[in-house]
DNA sequence: TATATTAATGTTATATTATTACACAGTGTT
DNA sequence: AACACTGTGTAATAATATAACATTAATATA
């Protein structure tokens, strides 16, 4: 049983934002869409995100530099996400594979070693852009 | 057989950095390294790197903002990439596993979508730091 | 060879993404 | 009270990346 995050009133403002998203959204986009909330500068923005990212709440798309709320209530823990990125819409989902978690939690580099944090993404066609 | 890339005199300059480097590295930081060499502008430095990253000669770390010199020559077609990333010393090393890149390769989303490029990033220690 | 085409370059300016530094407020602990 | 810890507000700045435009080099092909 893990803690629950009581979000504070920044953090909740921002997560709504990207949590009712339906794509990835970008800092500066975020703070342009909540300064009629109160807030200002892009470093409240920044320390909101810094601080979903860590309790999981949150995404970072590493390749977009935007972010996305977690769906996958196992990441809350684990650090290790996956990704698949449309080349042409960029519409971003995020991958829920026992099968893939697993391999990749269990795959040994060549010195032997585990990595329980990775990120994963994949780049194609969505469905809609095949 | 695929068709050698012959570098321009930009794309070389930034390569050879790259390539002889033991660390990723960043533009900003290649093109202080290289301006004695008469690259003066973000862009040049910006276009060389494009194009090196579209032939394969290097990658993109892409949680990192920087550039590590491609080691592992099938990269060269497949954009298909995965580093270990140390979170002390950011020593970032490239996965050649021909296993990984069989599963990930062959891996299919719940759409039934497979995918031939991605790029995967590892987190944890390393030998040294460990 | 001439000419069209493409790729690369040079330069300036600007856009986008992210952090540093400092002051202060709330909360819980000793 | 004194302290540690977390979050907030604000201004300034650093770091990363691209737009726009003019020019030159390399390549193809007529
Ligand atoms: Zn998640
Ligand atoms: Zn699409
Ligand atoms: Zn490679
Ligand atoms: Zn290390």
């Amino acid at each position: 049983m893990h803690k629950e995050h009581t979000l504070t009133k920044n953090q909740q403002i921002i997560f709504d934002l990207i949590d009712k998203s339906t794509e990835p959204l970008k800092a500066y986009s975020i703070l342009f869409n909540v300064q009629k909330k109160g807030i200002k500068a892009p470093l409240q923005v920044y320390r909101a995100l810094d601080k979903l990212v860590e309790i999981g709440k949150i995404h970072k798309i590493e390749s977009r530099n935007a972010f996305i709320a977690c769906h996958n209530s196992s990441c809350q823990v684990a650090k290790a996400t996956a990704f698949s990125i449309c080349e042409i819409c960029e519409k971003v989902t995020e991958i829920s594979s026992a099968g893939l978690s697993k391999y990749l939690a269990n795959f040994k580099d060549k010195d032997g070693m585990k990595y329980s944090k990775y990120n994963l993404e994949f780049f194609g066609l969505c469905k809609k852009c095949r």
